[in-house]
DNA sequence: TTACCTGCAAACCATTTGCAGATCC
DNA sequence: GGATCTGCAAATGGTTTGCAGGTAA
């Protein structure tokens, strides 16, 4: 069932925030960072706007591997990286050619269809490495 | 806190199905059919018996796009499938050599450690792409 | 005016946990 | 005998939803 998307202060106050931070936080942390700056907005309207920007892809929902979702204010196609010590998620840059045969590489043997696929790296990040 | 384990029949059931089945069920389904040949088990059992053969390294714990948690009774390092239709979680088998300089490649512009990744592949199933 | 958007609070649902008794070793 | 395992049921915690009023177009 399709809807129409009007304006909305807190969308967009959303998406800003995103767009602004290299962070990937989750739905608790954009609510907090949301209600700074408007105290009112509610916890409800924060999930329901972070749902409604990645179904139409304007985010991304990264769901890890602890079972937590983090969003990503850069809908293009990239790489993350989890550090299993402090659980943040964190962008990483990787050379496209390494993957360009990946999809076909897999779909090899399968007796299906292959479309796409994610690829999560963990290890530990850069605070606590030492 | 370690602690060591006994013997548990339920937990000896649990593995055995995983390793008996081609599926990777939620802890849902692997309840009910555990359920199927000892009806007094519990679903807490189950959890908690899913989650410690996992964290021992025995099974495999599967964070899914959709928020899901499917179990593995293959523990080797390997790839996996999601239709996007019925959710179902496949195996996925590739060639070890396209993934092998992976890790390198991404810990090239990486300020932290990085010991490993997880592929997702998406699609359709041989039973839904019709 | 008619959707859509929002705050609020309750509902939801998968998973976890406290407890008292059973079981393993 | 003491630690682990279990069933049961309640608690938990992140996410969704129903509702009544607010707002965009």
């Amino acid at each position: 069932m399709e809807t129409v998307s009007r304006y909305s202060r807190n969308r967009e106050a959303i998406q800003e925030y995103l767009l602004g931070t290299k962070e990937h936080p989750t739905a608790d942390v954009v609510y907090h960072a949301l209600k700074a700056k408007n105290p009112s907005v509610s916890l409800g309207t924060v999930y329901r706007n972070l749902n409604q920007l990645a179904e139409q892809g304007r985010i991304l929902k990264l769901s890890m591997d602890d079972g937590s979702e983090h969003f990503d204010g850069n809908p293009l196609p990239h790489h993350h990286f989890t550090c299993r010590m402090c659980g943040r998620v964190l962008d990483l840059d990787l050379d496209p050619d390494i993957l360009k045969d990946l999809n076909d590489a897999a779909s090899a043997d399968f007796n299906g269809v292959i479309e796409g696929h994610s690829i999560y790296f963990y290890g530990l990040c850069s605070l606590c490495k030492k």
